[in-house]
DNA sequence: ATGAAAGCGCTAACAA
DNA sequence: TTGTTAGCGCTTTCAT
């Protein structure tokens, strides 16, 4: 059983002591162009791995790493959002480690997480807070999307109410009188009407808003909102403006609508919700209520940099709150 | 200057020894139910987080991670592609970090990833080898896209021949004749035939395959494949197949086809490469050449799985074989 | 330019 | 159920 090769072995093999390997590897000053040429070859030669763990465990500067936690990069909504904490990792100098609930379940998920990172932010949709807490072991968890109820827990809301006023607003001053609503319900599951249809609810007048299609969603939401479109079409012929429950739903409306050659805007006003830049190239380009490219990551890397400092103490809990992000379809 | 807290105090504070603290934080058996409450609610006062890197350093099973470099994530290629190495992560229990060149230099970014995984698997685009090998410090490399000619370097090809085949036979078969390309080409930078490019045009006969359109991506590419198809339909108006560069590409393919009424795939079959998930959602949904989904995957899976064992010697190179994905645009 | 000593903070194996 | 003894493999600081 040939054991791991280390820095002493290297050490060993060049004739020199392991500071001198260190300073090879490291391209650290200090050594002549002649040692280090020695050491990196016989490294090379006997496949010499440093590891990660004992440099890390002795250096000062340690690495930082954050866990992102999301249901499937196959969702366009998850994979902008894991792009831009990508760029607020690289602006922060922290490494970013995604898993996905697809194939997992969360708890183990998390604890395995928390072995290998030093914050974990994500969306756990029902899961317990305990449970997560205690999954953790001591690592900071930011929860997305909805507001922790237990100590312990930071997490980053999103503020539809807010978002929802300034898109209503502004689609009434376009003309928009009879609202619509495509609201998403994960098949299989019980419902409960999301926040997003609730701050629908609440900021449109009651008549209009009793226009609410609810359409079973699988992977394909697209499909679903196809769905939902005809049979809101049908059921209030008059409506003159829908709200999808997310991006991918409304381009499916949008299909929709073009296959009963309803013109948008003119005819029907669609809006989605997230601000995918996916919508950027559907014809007509998708009006959105944006929740990625908002203010959202900076709350969730405000909240990570204080999780992170050595001292924090405390749960932080912030909201973020959505914008119309205006483009052709309304 | 309030020291980090590390297990030791806890153990004094809890009065117990380092070892307790240890079984109460990782649920290990062995400890009275007393105890590890008290050590939980100790830990939970002081802020006591474990280091990660100590506890892997001491721990005999040692957390895997594996790197994933990519041009960015809001593309959904890379996206996909991040999703399916996610899968194989978690079947093989690593975990995956993800970085974007999108923000920094290549070089650097892979050194700092070095430190904090044990493989790096990525596109590179023109990144010179030795510097690569060099950055990696050890750690191994697996170059996706190319063949891989410095020894040290893995690598997983894209055999897009054998691809191309396999798709223009039975395009022919289909009643293809006179086909024509969308190229992509990286505003900007110097041009030089894409390797699909090549592929496309050995797979051709001549004649047709000088019906080649150079289209200037940039971040969009959607945009550039409508534009390109404009410019195709006006130069080769003749043109009975299109294959475009990418499936987003093959997207805006589809737009220009669109308003021109031209019908799909009566009149013109159009073809992307990539084979995305989103490809399903157009209309008509789109035929691509699938590297994604296919078994690229698997290859580098099992590259990494073979690099990531101890003994391991030697480089690895494989080709994955794209395989044609038959959806109605073609 | 190089080496020796002293940790970094944890877990494994064994003893009590 | 709990504690003791050895490391894990590297970097830091300080000598030389």
């Amino acid at each position: 059983m040939p054991h791991n090769v280390t820095i002493e072995d290297i050490a060993a093999e060049a004739g020199v002591s392991r500071q001198t390997v260190s300073r090879a590897m490291n391209g650290m000053p200090r050594i002549s162009e002649k040692t280090r040429a020695r050491v990196l070859e016989v490294s090379e030669r006997l496949g010499y791995r440093p590891s990660r763990f004992a440099s890390n465990l002795a250096r000062v500067a340690k690495a930082k790493t954050v866990g992102l936690v999301v249901d499937s990069l196959r969702n366009p909504y998850y994979s902008e959002l894991a792009a831009e904490l990508l760029d607020a990792a690289s602006l922060n100098g922290w490494q970013l480690t995604i898993s996905s609930h697809e194939n997992e379940p969360v708890l183990p998920m998390v604890a395995r997480l928390a072995g290998e990172v030093d914050a974990v932010v994500g969306y756990f949709g029902e899961d317990n807070e305990e449970e997560l807490l205690a999954a953790a072991r001591g690592v900071p968890v930011v929860l997305l999307g909805r507001t922790a109820t237990v100590p312990g827990l930071h997490s980053v809301d999103i503020d539809f109410d807010s978002g929802f006023v300034a898109l209503i607003d502004e689609l009434r001053r376009r003309g928009a009188a009879r609202f619509g609503m495509l609201e998403s319900h994960i098949h299989g599951t019980e419902y409960a009407p999301s926040s997003r249809r609730l701050a629908y609810e609440r900021s449109t007048e009651h008549p209009s808003s009793s226009a609410v299609i609810v359409c079973e969603a699988e992977m394909q939401s697209v499909d679903a909102g196809e769905a939902g479109m005809h049979a809101l079409l049908d059921r209030y012929p008059d409506t003159d403006t829908v709200i999808a429950f997310s991006d991918l739903m409304a381009m499916g409306a949008l299909r929709a609508a073009h296959s009963r050659g309803i013109d948008i805007p003119s005819r029907l006003k669609v809006v989605g919700i997230d601000g995918l830049s996916l919508g950027a190239v559907t014809s007509p380009a998708l009006t959105s209520l944006a929740i990625v490219g908002s203010p959202i990551i900076e709350q969730v890397a405000e909240v990570v940099r204080a999780a992170l400092q050595p001292g924090a103490v405390g749960e932080q809990h912030r909201r973020a709150i959505p914008a119309p992000l205006w483009r052709e379809s309304a």
